[in-house]
DNA sequence: AGTTGCAGATTTGCAACTCACC
DNA sequence: AGGTGAGTTGCAAATCTGCAA
């Protein structure tokens, strides 16, 4: 861990001072830019979890204290609207604030916010032929939208032949 | 560019396999939300956009357009509110509406906005299909992260027998 | 605009299988 | 020896698609 931290310091200087090839820096730069927000990490989301409550406990010199499963899966399903800061932040509370073996699911205290929806906007936990539907209503509702109304346009631009169109939207329970 | 996916990719790799130390990673990681957005990247908008549009021909079978130098010029212009993921979108929009040698201005319609943000993550005027196929990529893997990864339990979290999991993950182009 | 019939393509569930790991 | 989980394959049945009417 010393090893690698002082890595990072060096690399941050480097690239600081101009010492650091500006191509390279580009290339993790774009790996970087490319990755998805937070919520869609994953697995990310438990070891970045781990390395700032690592951190914060070391700082204040205590125990680093266990993730619970049942907070793992919470830390999972919680679509992080503020990214690494929001979950940094909750490690630095957690470190401060629970002084205990282990880090229970009520610890966190992440409850849904409202509005916090997965980036699809359909709720995730459903079947995927049901996600669909629901997934495929928006996009017809929204295509129909686009083109005010007019049939043949909406299944030009949905790529479907106009008898599908029909049968598609009559299939997934839409009426007008 | 592929190279950058490819590097993308594997590092990523890696990191899952737990070649490559979590905690440099996330630096990376950091290194980049660090950076500034989009807009003051310069010339990076210009190779990102050649990129994602190469990409997107690439998968649909069409020779990749060029872009006239008032195109460049708007991107060059615009904001990017959404960053690289607006950029990305819209290449994927020209990608497929515009059957043309050459992207003019007008093809871009960035002007506008910022309303035109659909609500589905999946942007607007793609065949059904292939929004479709998109909605899914992105609902599949967010439940591998959710079940960290267990096939098993993916499959009955999206109500879908195992075989046809893999059958649907392989049909939609997505290996790891 | 909206429907239907039909043949051909796709997709599904299911079971059975291999492979690896412990 | 078990046992678990990943990943694949062969069918037949169900579903979806394009086309023409």
């Amino acid at each position: 861990m010393r090893l690698v931290a002082a890595t990072n310091r060096n690399l941050a200087q480097e690239v600081q001072e101009g010492r650091f090839r500006q191509d390279l820096f580009y290339r993790l730069n774009v790996v970087s830019v490319t990755l998805p927000p937070l919520r869609e990490r994953g697995e990310d989301v438990l070891l970045l979890a781990q390395h700032f409550l690592e951190q914060f406990c070391a700082r204040i010199g205590r125990p680093t204290p266990q993730l619970s499963p049942e907070a793992k899966q919470a830390l999972l399903e919680h679509s992080w609207p503020g990214n690494v800061r929001e979950l940094r932040n909750l490690m630095e509370r957690l470190a401060y604030l629970f002084p205990n073996d282990v880090i229970r699911r009520e610890d966190l205290g992440l409850m849904h916010l409202p509005g916090e929806r997965p980036s699809t906007g359909v709720p995730a936990g459903l079947p995927l032929s049901e996600a669909t539907r629901q997934f495929q209503i928006q996009y017809i509702e929204q295509t129909i939208r686009q083109c005010q109304g007019r049939m043949v346009d909406v299944a030009r631009r949905l790529g479907l032949h106009r008898s599908n169109l029909y049968r598609k939207m009559r299939q997934l329970g839409m009426e007008p």
